[in-house]
Parts: C-alpha cells; sequence; structure tokens
DNA sequence: GATAGACCTTCCCATCATGGTAAGGTCAAG
DNA sequence: CTTGACCTTACCATGATGGGAAGGTCTATC
C-alpha cells in the first residue's frame, strides 16, 4: 500500500503520515526500490489510533504516551486513565476560560444599541473607559 | 517614554509591542537622536485596547478591525456588535466541540477500571475496535 | 571622566500541527 | 512512448509569542 492509500485508508494526510514519521511518532516503513513507503493494515491501524487521539484534543506527545501504553501488552489502565483525566481537566479550564469570554461578550452585545451613534459601549469596554457597564 | 516602559504601562510585552508594528496594527512611533522609539498616553490607550481585545479571544485581524472602528469617529456601533456577535458563535462552536471531546472522555474513564489488566476501554476507543462503549 | 549595569536596537530561531509548492522520479494505462 | 497520477525531498508559511545574540545607548556611581 503506498503512502496515498494508507492516508485513504486511515484519514491522515500523506503529509501528516510523513511529519508523524518525521517526528519518531511513528516507525519509517519499508520502501520498495523506487523509494516507494510502503504500509500494510498495522501501520493503517496506528494511524487511525493517531487519528482518534488528535481528534479527541491529545497533543501529539500525549498521543504518544497513549501510542505507547497501547502497544505495551503489560501496562496498567491506570496510566492510561490519568492521561485521560488530566486531559479533561485541562479541556475543562479551556471551556471555562472561554464560557468567561462569552459571558463578557455577550453582556456588551446586549448592551450595544447597534444604531449610528458613535458611543459604543464594546468599544468603550475594550478601551477600559467603562463604568456603566461594570458590574450589572 | 521607552518601550519597557510603555510595556509596564500597557500590559504588552516590548517583544509585542515591536512585532504589533512590524505587521502593520500600529503605527511606527517616533524615535529618538539614538534610534530609541518614544512613546505617550496614547499610544499606550492603543495598546491597553489590543491587550484587552486579544484577552478576550479576538484574533489580531478582529482586533485591528474593531480598533479602526475604535478610532473612527463616525462609525456604525452595529459593526462592532456584528465582530463581536461573530466572535461569539465562533467560541461558542468551540466550547461545544471541547464539550464533545469532554463527554466522550468522562465517559471512557468511567468505563477504565484503572488497574492492571491489559484490557482498557480507553484505548480500544481510540483504536477503534470498541463495541461495548459505544451509543450508551 | 570612566565604568557597570540596565536598557535599547535589529536579526534570527523556535514553538505546534498543518498546508502548500516546486523540482524531480516512478508507475500504470492507453 | 506518452500522459497523468502518484511518489520523493526540501523549503516556506501560518499565528502569536518567547528566546537569544551582537551591538549601541543611557544613567548612576566611583
Amino acid at each position: 500500500m503506498n503512502i496515498g492509500q494508507a492516508a485513504d485508508a486511515s484519514g491522515v494526510s500523506a503529509k501528516m503520515i510523513r511529519y508523524y514519521e518525521q517526528i519518531g511518532l511513528i516507525r519509517p516503513p519499508t520502501r520498495t526500490d523506487s523509494n516507494y513507503r510502503v504500509y500494510g493494515s498495522d501501520e493503517v491501524h496506528v494511524l487511525r489510533f493517531i487519528r482518534r487521539s488528535r481528534t479527541l484534543g491529545f497533543s501529539i506527545e500525549e498521543t504518544s504516551a497513549l501510542l505507547a501504553l497501547w502497544q505495551d501488552k503489560t501496562r496498567a489502565s491506570g496510566e492510561v486513565r490519568d492521561i485521560a483525566s488530566e486531559h479533561i481537566s485541562a479541556l475543562e479550564t479551556k471551556i471555562a476560560e472561554l464560557e468567561s469570554m462569552v459571558g463578557t461578550l455577550k453582556h456588551l452585545v446586549h448592551c450595544c444599541q447597534g444604531d449610528n451613534r458613535p458611543d459604543c459601549p464594546i468599544l468603550d469596554d475594550l478601551a477600559g473607559t467603562n463604568s456603566k457597564t461594570k458590574g450589572h
């Protein structure tokens, strides 16, 4: 199987497959005489694993750890659970930050009349010159 | 006022002030004879505006638009509101995605016993070989 | 005055994960 | 044998920020 077919089969672009190889996330595959990379179903399986991990928001580094645990038959699943739990915490922190931003913006938009008058509570807030929109 | 003082006064690092100048977000300030950048309270005000906008998660490009509207006395505040509203939508989409990730991960962690047995529902899900943890 | 240390300048490199492009080699179908 | 689709490597770009080097400037102290 060529890299393009492996890409189609795994959902990881050929570009990224080469990149993952380059950074050592996956092992260099065998090559044909004409230097083409050759993949089998095992490699595609690994690529799918990586893709799913990335989709769930794990970094490459976290993915690498999960991959090692996946391939280690003697692993303790507690380690995996710890990685996932830490990731959940990080995601929840991020969500809280975003929600805080949304809350502020919604308040500002609510205060904004959207007419042609030159005063705008959103811009006033950004400029730090507001007093009316505070603490309500 | 030197760049370091402007940085302290605005909360934007000297590094970023130069960067903002380089990409045209802010205007090049006057210089001393010895080529030092000189800032006044107006520039610091602009930098604070930028900082607040970035803190609220607006991109540099969005910040640039907001800055232009802020400095345009004839602006319509509806434009500002539109930018903010679109930004809210984008943030909410992002939040929903993150929440979906968290939901999946929490489910997987819940199913994971964290013992020393080699089967782990989290890894099974990542590998796409699961059937038990689906649709529940 | 001279010297030390804190500041400034520009320039280059790194991040993280991904995409693009260019120049050239290979393969399969017609 | 040509054409077109594929592969190879290598380099550049993103967005926003930090780090550092090499060299110039300012200020306070001796």
